[in-house]
DNA sequence: CACCCACTACCAAGCGGTTGTCTGGTTGGG
DNA sequence: CCCAACCAGACAACCGCTTGGTAGTGGGTG
């Protein structure tokens, strides 16, 4: 057996989680955590190396481990930093709208500008963590829970026909959202164009 | 700079592709590949190291360039292969299948029927590739374009309401299926079940 | 048919480099 | 002056890949 790519060296206690006492004002915590997040979204999660961020902002490897106790958990807290830039952006985009379809799509563009805007930080919840080890993984999936189930409440609020998969519904459209990376080219249609053409054909249908 | 996490070592000539004069029976290179195409399916291509492919096998890792002149090549080949056995699934269930829906909604439950199958090699194709370096993704996507030539030779068949945007709608349906990995579990809905709900929700929409 | 040798298909060992992580020391702001 | 917030450097494990050697097998020859 031993198909375990994935190093575990030390399964020995975690160092009791720090940020307990008074901070200082240099604390560069967050800039951390954004450059994990924008590295991860451009190079994944495996390919990504402690180093690679750690020369981001500018500062030693090592040094990563006093904010944070593991790599692991520097991914799952650059993922959470992902995951309110979008519930940020979808708030501010649902701002003021009105009508359950014209909401739903206001939220997918929002979504897919955050993902292929380049920039930000929340693409890093376009990355594939379907290979990642089990226990990352279901971290991972309990914060994404949050934002898909506000998904879902844009989809319940719609009047549907009969028998259609609410569930369903909400898996494919983000399936073909969250996919967009692995075809989008910044010189064809704008992540705009692409989302608002998604709820068409799914509102509509094609026949 | 320096995001660079892919090593690349030997910049020097590629020794000539192997493979040319006469074979023995006791070549393992198919073995290899399937086993190759397993492993990258359920962990991806980074996480799986090249003694992991070749502990598969019952091999030691070295070995492998005798078959393969870099894991490049291996992806590479795993992946055709991986395309290969799509391309045999769909045919056989397109065989007899008449009717332009009919035909793309068999395709479609070939397709997850392979990719969450689990034992098979086809899942290969379901492995995200959007951050691997530009010149292994470029190979990956030109042996996609047949398979993904043959489904939209399906959507071609099709009557659609005017306006509808073939490409779009095939990436979205693609999307939705390829993204399934990420949350299908086995003791929810079948594989077929799901596709054949994705087709409807294309055809007929949902308002 | 037996022999033989070339060559396929490996093994064994190790290369330089990178990985995540740890330990112990240093520093400057509150 | 204390301690948050780093640095410097090392650790073993593992990475993709190379080199040099060798077993055994198949085709060719006598």
């Amino acid at each position: 057996m031993s198909i375990a790519p994935r190093r575990i060296r030390n399964p020995k206690k975690r160092p009791t989680q720090r940020r307990r006492g008074n901070t200082r004002s240099d604390n560069r915590r967050d800039e951390l955590l954004a450059a994990a997040a924008r590295l991860f979204s451009k190079n994944g999660f495996e390919a990504t190396s402690m180093r690679d961020i750690a020369n981001e902002v500018g500062m030693l490897a090592g040094s990563m481990y006093y904010h944070f106790p593991a790599k692991d958990d520097l991914i799952v807290a650059a993922h959470a930093e992902g995951v309110q830039e979008l519930l940020r952006a979808m708030d501010k985009a649902l701002d003021g709208v009105v009508g359950g379809w014209e909401r739903l799509e206001a939220a997918c563009v929002a979504h897919l500008d955050n993902l292929l805007g380049g920039s930000d930080i929340a693409g890093v919840v376009a990355v594939d963590f379907s290979q990642l080890p089990e226990e990352l993984r279901a971290r991972l999936i309990e914060q994404r829970d949050e934002y898909e189930g506000r998904l879902a409440q844009l989809i319940d609020g719609l009047e549907l026909r009969e028998g259609v998969d609410r569930r369903l519904m909400r898996l494919s459209l983000l399936g073909s959202l969250n996919w967009t990376p692995n075809w989008f080219r910044a010189d064809g249609q704008t992540p705009a164009s692409i989302a608002r053409h998604f709820v068409a054909l799914l509102r509509e249908g094609v026949a």
